[in-house]
RNA sequence: GCGCCCGUAGCUCAGCUGGAUAGAGCGGUUGCCUCCGAAGCAACAGGCCGGGAGUUCGAAUCUCUCCGGGCGCACCA
């Protein structure tokens, strides 16, 4: 609603600027004012034209005032302050459209097809907090996009054959001494977590990285696994896919508990042995984006030029627009580039950059080669998961080729993400690689005082830091289902001792739902560029800012209607008188908020930025509960107040289920 | 050395495509359950928005610089 009405003042304005002023703003700025008692937009740009009308902000305000006469939608314009104009909505207007439960809603990105990828976490350990970051802002920001209107592929790639797994399969043949039959047996063997696979292998993965630095023969048998397992065709690589198929399976039950899941698995091995690498060197060398080095430390070598940050970038090409001719950039001067990036190594091999060019050539079907695909997994509601094969099965759907690619991966890789960018860009294919989207965020680290709580020792000096970061190579972190079992016990026990009429069962969905509420928040609150120090017992919070608290508002709301004996569907569907929002600004402040809805999508979805989902839930939330306790509605005696009290509750709580939903947030029907 | 991110209340963080009086949660103090459930509400205390300069009618927000912290910069994966 609010985002409809701004879109046609915006248009109104502009027109409004041309036809009267000859002028066109490059972007007409909408403001809130600070209250909603002086409307609902605030434009500033009187003040922008000031200088360029030669008129002072306050003459250009009323003009634009007087000439803009009647806006559907629109109360009336005003000046206010040095010169904002100030718009009002028809308040009853816009009401009626919020409790139209039919109001088709069209988003920006309508049509669009998209691929999102994130979670991929190395199938060698079990999950930690780290990897719960990734997947939820992830898993968000795919609801995000579906709700404007996307089809969203989600893809989890699985690097099944790089160290990381290596490393748990020279554990097993060296330090354990394991066959791959043993370790057959022990992966059948395996229950829950404590006592599943991906913990043991945790141990394990840890246990091996302190090995290797015992000797330099150990770090031997690392290589040369590596090199079996890339290569296939032999025990490693069997034990290797034995390991990471099985630990896939516990990754995807850990997403499965907090409602995250998967189209498709791509798998390493298969880029590696359907050799998209071929392509994708072909098409580079002949675009000239690769070259062959042969001087200098990178002799021998395929390297590429290597990329600079956007931001570098741009500095770049406004200084070149100030004096232009200059020589740009370090290729014409004398000698090798000695800073490029190496694509394929003087020993023939393909680097991990290269891999993943010729693996982003075909999320943008602009490789002309495809993965073989096997079904995986199927979901309790029918969703399927496939997995990349080498020869698949005959009827499957067809991933890749899509119009805009989001890649979750924390902060840390922006280097390599923007050398595969530069690469596609250097094609030819700018359009691509300006739809190639690094969904990059900053990781979650422990606090030392939960690193010592933990039980792991801390060095003095990590003890004076903020944060120590989590190291899966250390064994060093908290895993994703312990975190998940702890919330839901306390959660468990608020329920328990609320509710003692509900049965087990129902008191348990309850409460799984609540600690799923309270971790997903937690980890969306932030937003990507604050690194998260983890500490449980904000994390086990369930009160103030957190999702039990947006949840516990939608159960006061349900209830308003269950001790009515009224359904919310009816209310909304129903006539209600709206006069009430003229005289009460608060009210409509409420009505307001739950009409930004669809703005609030809009705006995460154009910053890749969930956790404004997250802030509207609270403040919706919370504006929710002041207007709880401030109207007692089943004890209005005015019956058109009371109607108008409960429509006012219903369009907050289907806003406030929607907000949630957005974010893989359930609605508890009681708590 | 180069690049990126961060520095806002005691703590953890919003606000940053410039705009009206800088916000929230936690913690602290104090009230509020005969009333749709207190996982809630209300109130108070708490701020040279890291320092400095610049751009602007206007800067927490943009630019530069310095200080402090974090993370990247391999023919490793």
């Amino acid at each position: 609603m609010y985002l409809q009405l701004q879109q046609q003042l915006i248009q109104r304005v502009s027109d409004l600027l041309k036809r009267q002023y000859d002028v066109e703003l490059p972007r007409i700025v909408v403001d809130q004012p600070p209250n909603v008692g002086l409307g609902e937009y605030a434009l500033p740009l009187s003040f922008e034209l000031a200088r360029k009308l030669r008129k002072p902000p306050r003459m250009i305000a009323e003009e634009v005032v007087a000439a803009l006469g009647q806006v559907p939608g629109f109360e009336k314009f005003e000046v206010a302050g040095a010169g904002y104009i100030n718009a009002r909505i028809n308040r009853e207007e816009a009401a009626r459209l919020l409790l139209d439960p039919s109001a088709p809603r069209i988003g920006s990105a309508t049509g669009k097809k998209i691929l999102v990828e994130h979670t991929s976490i190395n199938p060698n350990k079990a999950a930690h907090i780290g990897h719960l970051r990734n997947a939820i802002l992830g898993d968000t920001f795919v609801r995000l996009l579906q709700a404007a209107g996307a089809r969203v592929d989600v893809q989890n790639y699985i690097d099944n054959t790089g160290v990381q797994v290596a490393d748990v399969v020279v554990g097993f043949l060296y330090l354990e001494k394991k066959g791959k039959s043993e370790i057959e047996k022990l992966i059948a063997s395996a229950g829950p977590p404590p006592h599943s696979f991906d913990y043991y292998c945790w141990d394990l993965y840890a246990r091996v990285s302190q090995w290797y630095e015992e000797s330099k023969e150990n770090l031997k048998l690392r290589l040369q696994t590596l090199h079996d397992i890339e290569r296939g065709g032999n025990d490693a690589a069997e034990i290797g896919k034995l390991i990471s198929m099985a630990i896939i399976r516990r990754h995807l039950e850990t997403m499965e508990r907090l409602s995250i899941e998967y189209d498709f698995l791509p798998q390493e091995s298969e880029i590696l042995h359907l050799h998209f690498w071929e392509s994708a060197f072909e098409q580079l060398k002949q675009k000239g984006v690769l070259y062959f080095e042969t001087e200098g430390k990178n002799k021998g070598c395929w390297v590429m030029k290597r990329a600079i940050s956007p931001q570098a970038a741009k500095r770049q090409a406004a200084a070149e627009g100030n004096d232009a001719g200059e020589a740009k950039g370090g290729q014409n001067k004398d000698g090798p580039d000695e800073d490029a990036k190496v694509i394929v190594r003087s020993n023939g091999t393909v680097t991990y950059v290269g891999k993943d060019i010729a693996y982003h050539l075909w999320k943008f079907g602009l490789l002309g080669r495809d993965f073989g695909y096997q079904r995986f997994y199927c979901y309790p509601n029918g969703r399927q998961v496939w997995i990349s094969a080498e020869s698949g099965e005959k009827d499957h759907p067809h991933f890749g080729g899509v119009n805009a690619i989001y890649n979750v991966i924390d902060s840390r890789q922006a280097d390599p993400q923007n050398n595969v960018i530069e690469a596609i860009r250097g094609l030819g294919y700018t359009e691509q690689a300006e739809d190639y989207h690094h969904f990059s965020y900053e990781m979650v680290a422990l606090t030392p005082r939960c690193a010592m709580d933990l039980g792991y020792d801390v060095s003095e000096e990590d003890q004076k830091r903020s944060y120590i970061e989590v190291s899966g190579r250390k064994g060093f972190g908290v895993k994703a289902d312990d975190l998940l079992d702890s919330l839901i016990a306390a959660a468990q026990k608020e329920v328990d001792s609320r509710h003692p009429e509900m049965v087990g069962q129902e008191r348990h969905e309850i409460a799984s739902q609540i600690a799923i509420g309270a971790l997903r928040y937690f980890m969306l609150k932030f937003t990507k560029t604050s690194v998260i120090a983890f500490d449980f017992k904000e994390a086990l919070s369930f009160e103030g800012e957190t999702g039990p608290y947006a949840q516990y508002a939608i159960v006061r709301a349900s209830n308003i209607f269950r001790k009515a004996g009224l359904s919310a569907e009816e209310i909304l569907g129903g006539e209600t008188d709206l006069h009430f929002l003229k005289e009460d600004d608060e009210l409509w402040e409420l009505w307001l908020r739950a009409g930004q809805l669809s703005s609030m999508i809009e705006q995460c979805i154009a910053t890749t930025e969930p956790a404004y989902a997250a802030k509207f839930a609270f403040q919706l939330a919370q504006q929710f509960n002041n207007f709880y306790h401030k109207h007692h509605i089943l004890t209005e005696e005015d019956e058109a107040k009371k109607g108008f009290l409960l429509a006012t509750a219903a369009v907050v709580r289907r806003a406030l289920i929607h907000s949630l939903e957005l974010m893989g947030i359930g609605a508890p029907i009681v708590m």
